[in-house]
DNA sequence: GCCAACGTTGGC
DNA sequence: GCCAACGTTGGC
């Protein structure tokens, strides 16, 4: 089991329409380092929704229901991939991006270090620190 | 609105 | 293969 963070701009995705949809296919990443985490997700791991923009802070757990399969571009597959997530449990109260830049544990995460990358693994600790900062 | 940090593109 | 110019993302 590993874990995770993805990041989407609540007025493009958000974790309400993930919600809406109950399942939803997570791809048009055309970016080769957040490609490869997306192929290293195994069904069951834990992702993190964070908010990008105007919101930055994270909001809720999904979980991988789909492993990467090929994300088509023009109908042809160029490589990329897509996984499917399922919302699986929402924050109570989200973990803001200040919060986690200011935290000894968290502040050595990807979100903070590299800002634009978009799909990125989390540490257990961080994972669980997280957690327990939204319970 | 600006800027930093990347990524991509194209000329050489 | 290098690098300048440009585009994009995302925080401030």
């Amino acid at each position: 089991m590993r874990y995770w963070l993805v990041k989407s701009e609540p007025s493009e995705y958000g974790w309400e329409d993930l919600l809406s949809k109950g399942e939803d296919i997570w791809d048009g990443i055309r970016n080769y380092q957040a490609r490869n985490f997306l192929k290293e997700m195994e069904t069951g791991d834990e992702v993190l929704f964070y908010h990008s923009g105007k919101n930055k802070e994270i909001v809720g757990i999904a979980k991988v229901s789909q492993e990467a399969f090929p994300d088509l571009e023009d109908g042809e597959d160029k490589g990329w991939v897509a996984v499917k997530l399922k919302p699986h449990k929402a924050l109570a109260n989200s973990v803001t991006l200040e919060q986690i830049k200011s935290d000894s544990i968290l502040s050595t995460i990807y979100l903070v270090k590299q800002s634009r990358l978009s799909t990125m693994p989390v540490e257990k600790i961080q994972f669980d620190h997280i957690i327990q900062l939204g319970s």
